[in-house]
RNA sequence: GCGAGAGUGGCGGAAUUGGUAGACGCACUGGACUUAGGAUCCAGCUCUGGCGACAGAGUGGGAGUUCAAGUCUCCCCUCUCGCACCA
């Protein structure tokens, strides 16, 4: 054995030869358990970053040790290739979407193997293929013929400069993050799945999803976002118009003085026609559709509104309302109009002092009802809270909780309303007006209107010689080549493609049903495939993804159920969302974040290379470009090697947190290695020609029992961690521990019988503990010892339960709780001995001479408390 | 505003069912081996007092339950994340 550690030598070694082995091909295969670990798949940006690595080192550790403890393990990989990045870098670089997103995937799959990741590579797809996204398009039309999908108009946000729609998070501050522009909302039309559908069964299986992350599990439901309540019908006076409006408070309907309609429902501008007010509210809804709407913008904004000519009646005083429109009225929850009380909701209560509406109280706070009643004059804020009904007829006295079932009854009864929910969840808009992307397969005949295309004319190919535009603007909408076709239906030459292609989510949103059998020419998947592996056993990935990603996932697979596709209903069993690889930020007030190169030191205190201001420095930011503290991956891979890399990331912190870099921990854990290697080193000649101590106690003494304990004990604490929760760190620690006692066993006694055999045995079980974590490594001195088959074959090894008992036990002795003395004494020695021994003790005896003993409690093999 | 999570040494982080707080690692300090070492090995390392044995305090703050609380209950503070004019 080599006397020094050469990581990348060994690594390229045992790359090659796993690739040779094909040791991570798999099949169905009947006679097996499948276990199913995916990692989410990465966007084939340029380079792989420190999260990839986190990520996917995670799921690797896990595919590994499920594969030793005798799973068949599908671990697959692929590449999310659709989006606007490549468009962008295409435009920058003159160089085609294509052509950036393949030469990336090549440079990211060879880092990828780089790593040691143990992938079925035989699996990989890549979205941006036809023959992925023909399925997809298959899939598309099928939906459209169950009526799950449909087109209809609805605003989006709308960069006039770029000329294209923006995805809420290119907005930036109401500007477009291109080009600067002010966003405006412009009305499309689009197609949507209608996940609404599901919005029911997406939450109540919420609770049915033990695996997932309580964070997970609450922010899907509050996307969702159900609340119970009445939909209240408005006559509107001198019309045969209704307006309707979503409550989750009708106890309050007496309270109701006005009503506010979102700008952009399309009662505003029918109502305030021919009325005095009609410029005014055309010019407020133009106002309005300018405006950004994101959270920030929002946040100060005042309530602000105008009234739009017209009245409504309140169905239960027969008071007439004033109609307004409002800019805190959302077009997109409820059905877009509010019936406002003032008295008991804040927004309403701002509207109402500032345009001098009335205020009627309705609901009476149960601790002020005898001497305080609301003052609707001087009250300074909306009371919100439970009470009992007043001001509302037949209602009053009773509470209001009572009040909100027996008006929503009583509204009922007159055809005025009924109970209902409401959802926060919207349908899911997929049409995008881009380039880079699925085509969405349908035909716009002058003739028949919206034709799908026919089965067999798929996949509509998305034409990869496409020259693209300045700005952005996709160049599908003007490539007649494209467009031009004939209606399917009729055969007219008057037709022309959808020229949308399909948010990128969609992609994502089946892969990995894909990966059950990736080559399949006949449909999306193989069912047999599907039924074997499906669902995922352990999902992994980051929570940026915790509600878009997995909540299309989890409706598409809703989807294919409901077209009797797939057998299952939720994609993922269990999931682990990993938290962000951090690094201290350098910034200067002048040149805000600093690369660590534009740093110097002088005197212990840190400035800026370019203008010599000092550096604040310290806050620790998630690795970003942005903030000039990313590390790149190949530079960890070219000074220590993968087997580094990856124990770095799991011993820095457990998975779900947050991991902060540092340099000295990749250090330490270099130096672990190395520890281990020259142990192996010192230790291999002698140890070879044995066979390794079958484990039972009772034969050894001293430090050999010691070592013997202390190798079953760490199998027990590795397995425990690994298995029940993924604390890859702790694990880590007890091999460290195990790896400690070893170093301080002597060669000086390798001639005894026994000491040998130990051995062998203590460093066959760090090599194996440690084989899915740094696996070229183990790989390396496995093979040293004599072993002639792949360590990933291994079987995971078992601790005997006899070996973890200890014969002596240390007791703690406590005095009124407080820590005193401490002795061995043999294992399982009777309560009234520990006793006699604790109270017998010289140390305790200084503290409880003198003094009266209360009661004496006695843990066996663990402590005494006396009281006194 | 609503919802979720987290506060433990100089730092990252450990502590089954309440039972030795600080495992393991980093940093730091001393020593050994060295021409030298940023390699390796040995030792120390929560704070306060003491040369020392030892004593006292200590898991964000405050109460409580208990023989015993980082862990359980209640109140408060701080931070992070998610959603956010959701009617």
């Amino acid at each position: 054995m080599e006397q020094t550690y050469t990581p990348q030598q060994i690594e390229a070694k045992w790359q090659q030869t796993w690739q040779d082995w094909q040791l991570f091909t798999v099949s169905e295969d009947p006679e097996k358990e499948k276990y199913y670990l995916l990692e989410m798949f990465p966007y084939p940006s340029g380079k792989i970053h420190m999260g990839h690595v986190r990520n996917y080192t995670i799921g690797d550790v896990v595919a590994r040790y499920k594969r030793m403890r005798g799973f068949n393990v599908l671990h697959p990989m692929g590449w999310d290739a659709f989006g606007m990045p490549a468009e962008n870098a295409a435009i920058a670089n003159r160089t085609h979407p294509a052509e950036w997103t393949y030469e990336n995937i090549d440079t990211m799959r060879a880092q990828l193997k780089q790593m040691g990741f143990s992938y079925d590579w035989n699996r990989e797809i890549a979205t941006c293929r036809p023959e992925y996204y023909r399925w997809e398009q298959w899939l598309f039309l099928k939906m459209v013929e169950k009526n799950m999908a449909y087109r209809k108009e609805s605003f989006v946000n709308w960069c006039e400069d770029c000329q294209t729609v923006l995805a809420n998070e290119q907005v930036e501050a109401g500007m477009c993050w291109r080009c600067g522009q002010a966003v405006r909302q412009k009305k499309l039309w689009q197609w949507f799945f209608r996940i609404t559908d599901f919005a029911d069964d997406l939450l109540v299986h919420c609770d049915q999803l033990p695996g997932w992350p309580d964070k997970v599990i609450t922010m899907q439901k509050n996307w969702i976002g159900k609340s119970y309540g009445a939909e209240i019908r408005f006559a509107v006076a001198d019309s045969e118009q209704v307006i309707s409006v979503f409550t989750t408070r009708p106890d309050t309907i007496f309270g109701a003085t006005f009503m506010c309609l979102a700008p952009e429902h399309p009662l505003v501008v029918e109502l305030s026609q021919g009325t005095a007010e009609e410029n005014a509210v055309q010019a407020f809804v133009e106002k309005m559709a300018m405006q950004d709407r994101s959270a920030k913008a929002v946040e100060g904004n005042e309530k602000e509104g105008v009234f739009i000519g017209a009245h409504c009646v309140n169905p239960m005083t027969g008071q007439k309302m004033p109609i307004y429109t409002a800019n805190f009225a959302l077009m997109e929850y409820g059905t877009g109009a509010v019936m406002s009380v003032p008295a008991h909701d804040q927004r309403d209560f701002e509207f109402a002092r500032k345009y001098e509406l009335p205020i009627i109280a309705v609901v009476q706070p149960q601790e002020t009802a005898q001497d305080e009643p609301l003052t609707p004059d001087t009250m300074e804020k909306a009371y919100v809270g439970e009470g009992i009904m007043i001001n509302s007829g037949q209602f009053n006295g009773s509470h209001n909780k009572q009040a909100q079932q027996d008006i929503t009854a009583h509204l009922e009864a007159n055809k005025h309303g009924r109970q209902t929910v409401s959802f926060r969840l919207r349908d899911w808009g997929i049409s995008r007006q881009r380039y880079w992307g699925a085509p969405i397969p349908m035909v716009h005949c002058s003739i028949c209107g919206i034709v799908p295309v026919p089965e067999t004319d798929l996949p509509i190919l998305l034409p990869e010689d496409a020259q693209l535009l300045e700005g952005g603007k996709s160049p599908l909408a003007t490539l007649e080549t494209f467009i031009q076709t004939t209606c399917p239906k009729c055969g007219s030459a008057q037709a022309r493609r959808e020229t949308d292609t399909m948010d990128t989510f969609v992609e994502s949103s089946w892969y990995f049903e894909r990966y059950c059998s990736p080559r399949y020419e006949d449909g999306m998947f193989d069912k047999a495939a599907v039924d074997y592996w499906m669902p995922v056993d352990q999902y992994i990935g980051g929570v940026e993804h915790a509600i878009l990603h997995l909540l299309y996932s989890r409706y598409f697979t809703r989807v294919l159920h409901e077209l009797g596709l797939v057998s299952y209903k939720e994609p993922f069993t269990r999931l682990l969302t990993q938290g962000m690889v951090c690094k201290e930020t350098n910034a200067c007030e002048t040149h805000g974040f600093l690369h660590p190169d534009d740093v110097q030191v002088r005197d212990k205190q840190l400035f800026c290379k370019i203008c010599g201001q000092p550096v604040t420095t310290g806050r620790v930011e998630k690795m970003s470009k942005s903030k000039k503290n990313v590390i790149d991956p190949n530079l960890l891979l070219d000074r220590y090697g993968a087997d580094t890399t990856r124990l770095f990331c799991l011993f820095a912190a457990p998975p779900e947190r947050d991991l902060e870099w540092s340099e000295q921990g990749v250090e330490g854990g270099f130096r672990f290695l190395n520890r281990v290697w020259r142990l192996a080193a010192k230790w291999i000649g002698i140890v070879k020609p044995v066979t390794p101590y079958d484990g039972v106690p009772g034969q050894l003494t001293g430090d050999l029992a010691d070592l013997n304990r202390k190798i079953h004990e760490t199998i027990y604490r590795v397995t425990r961690d690994i298995d029940d929760r993924f604390h890859f760190n702790t694990a880590i620690s007890a091999v460290m521990e195990l790896v400690n006692v070893m170093h301080g066993i002597g060669t000086d006694h390798a001639d005894d019988d026994d000491t040998p055999a130990v051995m062998r045995a203590a460093l066959e079980t760090v090599v194996v503990l440690l084989a899915p974590i740094v696996p070229h490594f183990a790989e390396e001195i496995w093979q040293t010892l004599g072993h002639t088959q792949s360590i990933v074959c291994a079987p995971w090894p078992a601790y005997r339960e006899d070996a973890l008992i200890k014969d002596e036990v240390l007791i703690v002795v406590q005095v009124n709780g407080k820590l005193r003395s401490r002795f061995n004494l043999p294992a399982d020695t009777d309560q009234e001995t520990i006793k006699q021994q604790a109270l017998s003790d010289e140390r305790v005896q200084s503290f409880i001479a003198g003094k009266t003993i209360r009661k004496v409690i006695v843990v066996k093999n663990k402590l005494v408390n006396i009281v006194v």
